[in-house]
DNA sequence: GGTGCCATGTAACGCGTTACATGATTAT
DNA sequence: ATAATCATGTAACGCGTTACATGGCACC
């Protein structure tokens, strides 16, 4: 749903075409998730057939020009009002992974945790390098929403780093493996701290 | 794909019935995603359609009890080989939703802000609880697996957390908004660090 | 007047989800 | 007996995605 209401975001400036909503919404979400052109206009056509938007034809041309309805405002203006809840999102593939890797035998969890662990760090550090060199941008600045959208998967990113490193001691301390090709570590090595960092109360205020 | 993925490792340790995989699937991924019935039976009528796994009545029963086959096999292998990469995972609504109302006008982006604050502060206070207090099991200890899954969750909400205060800040920083109802807060209070908080490299080995 | 590319759409597919339709088993 | 719940499926829908099918416009 979250491409829908990205567009009546957007058509909230004002009435728009659909190849520009889509080059609007690349700017603002950026490259790293790239929207296929099709998917604006199939998605413009759900929200008129919804009562959402109104596409209408100015003097001849043939193209459709899409602008808010009432009803599409309301939606929009309840998007902003309301919280995204857990409910609202995907399961997230790669917790179901390592759940699974841990329940069914003949699986080395260990593999599979380091394997993500290298290639999480490798996005992080690309991640950290684009936000160091922004590539060329068509203002002179660097766009507001593109910054914090690069800097979600930079947060993301090193929490799942810290994530799996946590799985790691967890995994540890319920099965002291056998190491390998080396003597069996001492318990109490590869200690992780039972909580995230940051103390969720702080910030209530 | 996640889900027909989960199904073949749970199938791993043998032929299982549909529902049994349904009752597995959420046992070790925990109540927090809610795994649908009628998913389990149409994930496995699909698996079935591209080999992956294959359905046999036993004896004289009217219920299928599904096995993996060899290509079924190798894909799941494939998966534990291969990390997740950001193409697999669909794109983050609230990044979204923050990029949009920062780039719309007419939109109240801090308010925004501070409603999604609140939310995800009291799921991360739910999900602590639960780690802490974690309801009636079936056997006696909690399950790895859900462990591990309750504390992806609280890793993601706090990192959430932790980059909802960051936008505050960068909004701050990049809009000098009028205060609500309070003298205009001077400038270079609300800092928070550019980075992560944790080393990338720190884990590299 | 072709050869591109930009722009605008349409058609079809796949997966996750929901709702519905039944047997089997147990409770009262 | 009948109600309730468990267990096993089937059918249909919606959204995201991909592939295809065209028009306009440049530019050589």
């Amino acid at each position: 749903m979250s491409i829908a209401h990205g567009l009546l975001a957007l058509l909230q400036d004002g009435p728009r075409y659909g190849y520009q909503l889509r080059v609007e919404f690349e700017r603002a979400t950026g490259s790293t998730w790239p929207l296929n052109v099709g998917q604006v206009y199939t998605t413009l056509a759900r929200l008129e057939r919804d009562g959402q938007v109104a596409g209408h034809a100015p003097d001849g041309e043939g193209r459709l020009r899409y602008e808010l309805t009432a009803s599409g405002r309301e939606t929009l203006a309840g998007w902003f009002s309301r919280p995204v809840t857990l409910g609202d999102r995907p399961r997230d593939e790669l917790a179901i992974k390592l759940a699974l890797a841990a329940t069914a035998a003949g699986v080395d969890v260990r593999a599979v945790v380091q394997v993500q662990r290298v290639a999480t760090m490798q996005r992080l550090q690309e991640l950290t390098r684009l936000k160091r060199d922004p590539g060329p941008t068509v203002s002179g600045d660097t766009d507001l929403a593109w910054i914090l959208v690069l800097d979600n998967l930079r947060f993301m990113a090193e929490a799942e780093l810290r994530w799996l490193e946590h799985c790691e001691g967890t995994l540890t301390r319920a099965r002291p493996a056998a190491a390998t090709s080396a003597p069996a570590p001492a318990p109490g090595s590869d200690q992780v701290p039972d909580q995230p960092s940051a103390d969720p109360q702080e910030a209530l205020r």
